[in-house]
DNA sequence: CTCATACTCCACAGATCTATGGATAACAGA
DNA sequence: TCTGTTATCCATAGATCTGTGGAGTATGAG
């Protein structure tokens, strides 16, 4: 069921475009794009993520390849959807810039759940790129571990936020911490400062998350070489010492 | 009927994203937001300029105003209308860019229209800046009278593309002419260009219209203080010869 | 070949959206 | 106050969208 080539004139333009907008008008398809820009994943995975029933996600995912903003690849049994380009998330992200700019109730959510930006300011990434060569910082992604594999700040470490409490013993306590997530609207990082600050600890946030930094043309790397969040090897390494 | 303030958790906020997507579901809103990014304009004008019912076009309105993307502002009986903020313009032209990038359609309809890259390069806003300042250039705003009146790149002229055929004879033939509009999904510079080539004469389309411009951080000028497109005072003005 | 897994497709009922004509409201001018 | 203009509101019928369970399909393992 392909789309047919509209004939028309200037209106079939506005039309094609609504096909993007159709995604993007249905909170879990945003859902869903937005979890894309971070990593791929299977149908099965986005719908638990989303909190959807299979058939139900399939069918979010089957509008969302129709306005080609999602590509598949099969692997075995199984479908791993990703988005199709970087434009992708740049939508996406300028969603959310202009949601915070002009909704405020966004604000007011982020803020009711706790991203309240604590009188803590955020590191830029000017910042982060000048104090992290210098040693001087520890970067923490606290995503969760797929996430970090398929795109992290080089030199960055693995620490999903639901391992953190288990490791804390393993941060050296004398380095700050700069914590980064999925983005403005994703609480991950404010929650993993919250955590380290309660622990007397040194710890902000980094503006914006991975897709925000990759936009800005920044280096990204990908793959898990480095000391993942489920302690696979023992508990001897140390976070935050690395070279 | 105001939006209640959400109670909830995360859930909610892909929910408030999506009264933003509401908005672009629709092809004549998206084209409704495309209008109010380029000037303010009264509920009359922008229906007949999208070929709504009033009634229609206004109802519309409503749904662009409850997410927020629109405000207004009372003049006598006539209500006018305007993109709330800079950053709804960014969140359009995303959706433009989006929809090239990824939508062959809309590539094939500004094609088949007539947008075709008739082998001519654009020229990009450094090139323009550069020579602007040393007068080689005519820069023609060819965008209706009332966008040019709302802002309008410093230096350019208004000349409508409805009046270029009647004023042709006052374009200095010894000058390159740059002509833009709207931006990259609109036809109006692309059609003065191929109108001012048929009669051999030097023109280009620049890159994108008014609005990436603004966004680009570039001065903006108002106001209609130049020879408008109507001619009013008698035609002894002459195109592009200003200082 | 058979079975299990991971998806996609389908039919359908309930909800939401759209366009429209006419009623209502705000305002200017006389 | 009365009238004409401009815009919003309302009821409604027809179209489209959503979620769901179950049937159908592709792939891999045994």
């Amino acid at each position: 069921m392909e789309y047919e080539i509209p004939a028309g004139g200037r209106a079939d333009l506005y039309e094609q475009l609504a096909r993007i907008g159709k995604v993007v008008v249905h909170p879990k398809r945003i859902e869903l794009l937005d979890l894309l820009c971070q990593a791929e994943r299977s149908v099965e995975a986005l719908a638990a993520a989303a909190g959807l029933k299979l058939s139900t996600a399939s069918a979010h995912l089957q509008v969302m390849r129709q306005a080609r903003l999602v590509e598949t690849r099969r692997e075995g049994t199984r479908v791993y959807y990703r988005a199709a380009d970087e434009e992708v998330c740049r939508f996406v992200t300028a969603l959310g810039d202009l949601g915070r700019a002009r909704l405020a109730e966004v604000d007011q959510i982020l803020r009711a759940i706790g991203a309240g930006r604590d009188g803590a300011e955020r590191v830029t990434r000017a910042e982060l790129l000048e104090r992290a060569r210098s040693g001087e910082v520890v970067v923490l992604d606290v995503r969760p571990v797929e996430e970090y594999a398929a795109g992290h700040i080089p030199g960055a470490v693995s620490l999903p936020l639901e391992h953190l409490e288990a490791r804390l013993g393993d941060l050296d306590p004398g380095l700050e911490v700069v914590a980064y997530c999925r983005g403005p609207l994703c609480l991950l990082a404010p929650e993993a400062v919250a955590t380290l600050r309660a622990r007397g600890m040194q710890a902000r946030c980094l503006e914006d998350g991975l897709p925000e930094w990759r936009q800005a043309g920044l280096p990204v790397a990908t793959g898990t070489d480095t000391l993942g969040g489920a302690p696979a090897g023992g508990h001897e390494t140390r976070l935050g010492r690395r070279r």
